[in-house]
DNA sequence: CACCAGGAATGTA
DNA sequence: TACATTCATGGT
């Protein structure tokens, strides 16, 4: 077992269930419902709290706006009220709208777009305003369950405290993170996800 | 009023 | 490619 396969194995044991949050970003199978939720959560939650995103999560779902197809059809300014609680609204109703847009004109559901390879699938992502490295990858590993590895500011403190790495950049703890891993969806984003936990509990 | 919260976009060497 | 600076809001 390398360092990284130990780590996992330790922060497994220390969090057996993962927070409520992570429940349905780990859940499997997602229901394509949920895997839209995600990507909408990972817009969402830039610069902000997990609380507040549920609030916006349950306003959007309440208001029957909590699918990629419903927002594309809206206007912007209908999401304003709904998802002010995450700060940035004017700014993240645009952004969902956007990638809303693009997956839906593009691909029409995501079990299509999940057919598109994962190098193209990202370059596209990135292409999106308000989608950076770690949303992009977010989506890709959560919503697309595609096997690539979620770098955060958690991480890159982890692997510091850890001593995992020589370089911190996003790409270097990526490339490090997949070639000392197996490539599986399901590690992948329970190890994010047990990372996030122990950056917060500290 | 200060500070925090799972960033992204742009500029610079 | 990597690091620094700038921008943008509501909650506590």
């Amino acid at each position: 077992m390398n360092s990284l396969e130990k780590l996992y194995w330790k922060l497994k044991s220390k969090y057996p269930q993962l927070h409520q949050q992570w429940q349905l970003w780990c859940k499997w199978p997602k229901t394509e419902k949920e895997k839209e939720e995600i990507i909408i959560g990972a817009i969402l939650t830039q610069r902000t709290n997990w609380q507040n995103v549920e609030k916006a999560i349950n306003n959007l779902r309440n208001a029957h706006l909590c699918s990629l197809c419903d927002i594309k059809q809206v206007e912007p300014k209908m999401l304003y009220p709904l998802i002010k609680p995450v700060g940035f609204y004017r700014t993240k109703a645009e952004y969902l709208r956007e990638i809303s847009k693009f997956i839906v004109e593009k691909y029409r559901h995501l079990a299509k777009m999940a057919q598109q390879n994962l190098f193209d699938l990202r370059k596209e992502l990135l292409s999106l305003r308000g989608v950076g490295k770690e949303t992009a990858d977010s989506i890709l590993l959560y919503a697309l369950e595609k096997p690539i590895f979620v770098i955060d500011e958690y991480t890159k403190r982890l692997a510091q405290k850890e001593g995992l790495s020589s370089q911190f950049s996003y790409d270097a703890l990526q490339k490090l993170f997949e070639a000392q891993l197996k490539k599986e969806v399901r590690l992948f984003q329970e190890f994010h996800a047990l990372i996030v936990i122990e950056g917060k509990n500290h």
